[in-house]
DNA sequence: AAACCGGGGCA
DNA sequence: TGCCCAGGTTT
């Protein structure tokens, strides 16, 4: 009796939500065309971490350079992070390419169908194998984004934060049961993840507009705002380093980073917490001068990283230790394909401006 | 300045 | 399983 009670209102809401998505929802971002596993992937991979307006002009570049799987997986791992520069997480620029490499190894080029398999790949999860199996392959799956996560934490009155297990297993739970009800599941993720961030927004959600709002327990109780619960806040540590400019006529000097980590497999500035005078002398380079340019700040999610940049020319017939693999003198006006951390891409319009 | 975010990795 | 990690945008 319970059962069908709470089915039928589940029913109802799906259909609120679906009704509400065909009359206001989105239909025309690039990747709503050709619903292809491929680039739902590409989108919902980029969607993870930036919003739909920053998200587009990336994703077209990014397809129309690699159109599929195969290309993608043939591609350099520098030029696909160069792809990527600016959008940050850069490990999920790494893990596309990795997993595009075993799709096309190990799957012939086709996208696995299975939950398990979708998941098996780097950089898919729960959610993310959930939308490609609901949006591109029209098979009943639930996702958990942050927009459905906010939705349904205010819907059901979830308490408590969705980092925290418990909270994040009862939202599961309820996305996996509404999401059964749903008669075109494709519609309902889709509608849900339009109506987090088109109506139920993170403030000021617009509840007049909402479709569910007459049975949404947030807002029964006036307490939307407390949903979904925050996170702990812990304040950040202060980090410093310098960013060593070396300049060689119209020339800098990047090195590639380590692959895992902090901006890995970035190319950036030479840097050090030491003096730059023991890192030149280490690099066999001689300089004149070191001229400070203005400090500026960038942080993490974890720390503050205090960076100063110092302006370091060096004569053109100095001999150095360049090594290919590691380090590479570029041209400050076309450094090329390469992937670059966002203080370096702030530096190097700086030094463009100078020249 | 603070909140936010889907998944990987490790104890 | 429970934490920590990652980078740029929005508020």
């Amino acid at each position: 009796m319970i059962d069908t009670l709470s089915t039928k209102q589940d029913d109802l809401f799906t259909q609120r939500v679906i009704d509400w998505y065909y009359q206001h929802g989105r239909k025309s971002l690039p990747w709503q065309q050709q619903k292809t596993p491929y680039r739902v992937w590409v989108s919902e991979t980029m969607l993870q971490q930036t919003q739909v307006a920053t998200v587009i002009p990336y994703y077209q570049r990014f397809m129309a350079r690699f159109t599929d799987v195969e290309q993608l997986a043939q591609a350099q791992q520098d030029e696909v992070l160069h792809y990527w520069t600016g959008l940050g997480y850069y490990a999920r620029a790494r893990n596309l390419h990795k997993a595009a490499q075993v799709i096309v190894t190990q799957h012939q080029g086709n996208f696995p169908e299975q939950q398990q398999a979708l998941e098996a790949l780097p950089g898919i999860g729960r959610s993310t194998a959930g939308a490609i199996r609901s949006l591109a392959m029209q098979q009943p799956a639930a996702i958990l984004d942050g927009n459905v996560k906010r939705v349904l934490a205010r819907y059901l009155a979830v308490a408590g934060w969705p980092g925290q297990s418990a909270t994040l297993k009862a939202l599961w739970s309820a996305s996996e049961q509404l999401t059964a009800q749903a008669s075109d599941v494709a519609a309902y993720n889709q509608a849900m993840m339009d109506l987090g961030s088109m109506i139920c927004k993170r403030s000021k959600p617009l509840c007049q507009q909402c479709p569910i709002a007459a049975d949404c327990l947030a807002y029964q109780q006036q307490q939307i705002s407390d949903y979904p619960g925050k996170k702990p806040k812990k304040q950040l540590p202060t980090r410093t380093t310098q960013f060593l400019i070396l300049r060689r006529g119209k020339q800098i000097l990047l090195e590639q980073r380590p692959s895992t980590g902090l901006w890995g497999g970035l190319w950036n500035f030479p840097n050090t917490e030491d003096a730059a005078s023991d890192w030149l002398a280490a690099n066999h380079y001689n300089s004149e001068q070191i001229l400070e340019l203005p400090p500026f700040r960038h942080t993490f999610s974890h720390f503050h990283l205090q960076i100063q940049p110092l302006l370091i020319d060096i004569d053109s017939d100095t001999s150095n230790n360049v090594n290919e693999h590691q380090q590479r003198w570029v041209d400050i006006h076309d450094p090329g394909e390469l992937g670059l951390p966002q203080p370096a891409v702030k530096l190097l319009q700086q030094l463009q401006q100078l020249n």
